[in-house]
DNA sequence: CAGTGGTCTAGACCACGGA
DNA sequence: CCGTGGTCTAGACCACTGC
């Protein structure tokens, strides 16, 4: 199917071997032929059965561990990827007209939950830009973020009116690690206002939180619109 | 490193690669060396090489075609992984002990609403599960859910006073497609109750169908307690 | 058409970790 | 200790797709 020609691919040995699990065939628990057997099963070679297997396990199937050898997992602890797209794109995916909007940019010092949060030195310096996000004229996202100036100096002399400080990050810092929460928050005051919602109302909330090789580079705090819905298929 | 001996891996590959990304050395957009040539630079051979590649275009940092080559991208689409335990092991990875408690277990003729939602024909019969999930006596997780009778049949045959409907389901019926999503709800009076907040309350809250060969199996609401957070770090 | 990545083979050495 | 998976090599054929 998957070749022209008739011989086995990986892809060919993972839809049986998911189709052995599926039909009980193979039990959650029990353990698999090695790579040997298999490989003399589908006539092919060890590289190719090794390949199918290391994948079904990435994807959270089967266990393998060396010399313990290879089982099927009693809950298969299938992995949600959610891609995450930059506010932009999100919006144009939906068919809408992206548009930005700086609310404030301001340099100041680390508010103390900051400097707990981030592993701040005390009153580090930091610029804190909260912006809008539009799809069309309806409110999308407000987003409310710090960025550590010491970890990216460039942030004093940089001008978010234009262009967010989101797509300016990550065209000019790379980062190694991230942390990503989402919540429900209720909204106060301020983001009731800008997403045009009333004060108390439920919010889909994220926070991210970024480095550079250890060093904190920013916090970001993402409100979304009322009926948002963060969704994938697997 | 990673190897014992002095040759190159498909890791060691990575992190190079990795490298030059972020220090600007290889551009967003612009197009890198084939993979021969890499191979011949890494003194590897280019399976090595095409491993390494492959994986980084996995993971969202680089796009490869056959004939256009491989180029950085220039928005890195990063994946956040977001793993899908069962309750029980999400209390006790918090350290918590799971207890169990059904509310209501009932045959049913499916609602308008949810016929829709899964595309069911008319006046189907589901049976409809109420439960919750508890961290100690804390409560943890309000689950209301609705199983396809004609797609499981032995669901009118099961007791859910001991066992949950979602361990249940995943050892009796295998599947293959999931739609998952998370929003911020408001709490009404049912809710509220069982999650101990006050009606009107946001709740994080999570939807989730379950389809085994494009029949629809099960859908579930799951409403997560106060200062829930769903997190991950990449 | 021709270049690039996608995959397979046949064989090898080795790291890990269970018994 | 020694079986199992993890990885690498050297070479091959081919699918796809931009030119």
């Amino acid at each position: 199917m998957a070749q022209s020609n008739d011989t086995t691919s990986y892809k060919d040995i993972k839809q049986t071997v998911l189709a052995r699990i599926r039909s009980g065939k193979w039990q959650p628990d029990s353990l698999l032929p090695n790579e040997q057997e298999l490989a003399a099963e589908f006539s092919c070679t060890r590289t190719t059965v090794n390949r199918a297997m290391r994948e079904l396990a990435e994807e959270g199937y089967l266990e393998r561990r060396r010399k313990a050898g290879t089982r099927v997992l009693s809950a298969p602890q299938r992995q949600a990827r959610f891609t995450i797209p930059m506010v932009r794109d999100e919006v144009e995916a939906l068919g809408g007209t992206y548009r930005y909007a700086l609310v404030s940019a301001d340099s100041e010092t680390a508010p103390e939950w900051l400097s707990a949060r981030l592993a701040l030195s005390p009153k580090q310096s930091v610029v804190h830009v909260r912006c809008m996000h539009f799809n069309g004229n309806t409110p999308f996202q407000y987003e409310d973020r710090w960025i550590v100036t010491a970890s990216v100096p460039q942030v004093q002399q940089t001008d978010f009116s234009e262009v967010g400080p989101n797509e300016w990050l990550i065209q000019t810092v790379p980062f190694t690690n991230v942390e990503l929460s989402f919540l429900a928050s209720r909204a106060n005051a301020t983001v009731a206002g800008f997403l045009d919602v009333t004060e108390g109302d439920p919010v889909f909330t994220g926070e991210r939180i970024t480095w550079l090789e250890g060093q904190p580079v920013t916090f970001a705090k993402m409100y979304f619109a009322a009926g948002y819905r963060m969704t994938t298929e697997f």
